[in-house]
DNA sequence: CTGCCAACTTGCGATAGCGCAACGTCGCCC
DNA sequence: GGGCGACGTTGCGCTATCGCAAGTTGGCAG
């Protein structure tokens, strides 16, 4: 198990800010660890020894409800970490981390990382602020789900991905993750058969282009306005 | 302003397992606020001066959506604190806080606080794992928004305010908190037709006693099947 | 190249929940 | 001890969304 960069960890939003020193503390007691495609980090329900800042690849965070329903909480792109909440609240995961692709990460155990936030008060500062935004985006999901129409949760939820992992292209943008109408559709609280029917109508209207697994926002006004509710934007 | 008790403070969570020396020193930078019913801690959108933590009465955190739409986020009793996500994110506060009842809290600022945590590790630990619990409880209202119907959610939310709130009392288990079936319905997502419906459907079953702003709970074990959807237990 | 399977689509009937409107009713304030 | 206003209820029509069933399609394995 190879010993991770410094170097690498700095760019990580819960390390911004930290001297060389601290890096190097922090790193030594970073355990590397490598998937491929379709392996787990961990599972929902496990004991939750160790959280993960991924370092490459792409990670898909789901839950799966007492009876079954399955729901994907949200997507890892590198430079993200997860697990993060459960490993300080010393609870188990709630969640399964599964790799899309081959995926390299590198993890913490629970009292290493305290110990390292002793040493280091600034870790626990951005780890509490990481943390409290989780709780916003959480809070406004909750929003959005109990006031707002499947439309309109779709369009935002698109509009979130393509910040989150967009990339622009001639045609217009196209998130970067293998999106099935189902992952869509447990993201957005819906079925499978809406969305399907929803992005059709977009496609339809010129908004986007959809396949197979493949999203390309052509027109993100449009969608912002839909989002927004505006008036359908000439 | 009066100086807060060191001993008043001990038994709130967001305290736990902190020494006395470590108390004298928390409850010396507190900054004692009272408020008559309907009055506001704080106001969403206002920058995140001061967080608190309530010694008496209650509040009823609400947020605004953008089109006006208000959604009862939480309520809060005696020993928990309120706004700290938003203080330690160093942001705008993401709802706004109202006195139920004439209300009591200790407040404390953001360079304040962190100032304590620095001195006192524990108290760092201690907010992130409250922050983590944060995060759990609306992870789990959002699973339940996007899988549950609306019953099985009403079922749900008196549940949970039965635990945070609740008297036995001879009939039953009373909600100390003056409901209005338009709270309940900001709290699960729905309307106020769909509320005062669900709530006569279980009166006349006998499952629970509701009058104006009044709810008592007869047979919880009957809610915990709605909640559950468990077999119409016999 | 071909076949197969997962992903996607679509028609259609069913229904949960919405929300207006109109009406009861409780309790508090003067 | 009224009367008023907030709270609660209910009938009713409406529609967004569901979810089955029965397809079509794309792309990859062999």
């Amino acid at each position: 198990m190879s010993r991770p960069m410094p170097e690498r960890l700095a760019v990580f939003d819960l390390f911004a800010g930290l001297d060389a020193a601290a890096m190097d503390d922090i790193a030594a007691a970073a355990v590397e660890r490598r998937l491929d495609a379709g392996e787990m980090f961990f599972l929902q329900s496990e004991r939750a020894e160790r959280f993960f800042v991924l370092v490459d690849g792409r990670v898909r965070l789901t839950q799966v409800t007492p009876d079954g329903q399955q729901v994907v909480v949200r997507f890892i792109m590198p430079g993200e970490g997860f697990g993060l909440v459960a490993v300080l609240a010393g609870n188990v995961y709630p969640l399964s981390a599964e790799a899309m692709d081959p995926a390299v990460g590198y993890g913490w155990d629970g009292p290493t990382f305290k110990t390292l936030m002793a040493r280091h008060p600034e870790l626990a500062t951005r780890s509490l602020s990481l943390v409290a935004q989780r709780v916003h985006e959480f809070q406004a999901r909750n929003r959005e789900l109990s006031t707002e129409r499947v439309e309109r949760r779709i369009a935002r939820t698109l509009l979130r991905l393509t910040n989150q992992s967009g990339t622009r292209q001639s045609d217009g943008v196209r998130i970067d993750l293998p999106l099935t109408r189902q992952d869509v559709a447990e993201m957005t609280g819906t079925t499978v058969y809406t969305v399907s029917r929803v992005l059709a109508g977009w496609h339809e209207a010129g908004i986007i282009d959809a396949g197979r697994k493949r999203i390309v926002i052509r027109q993100p006004h449009s969608l912002v306005a839909i989002a927004e509710d505006l008036p359908p934007a000439r």
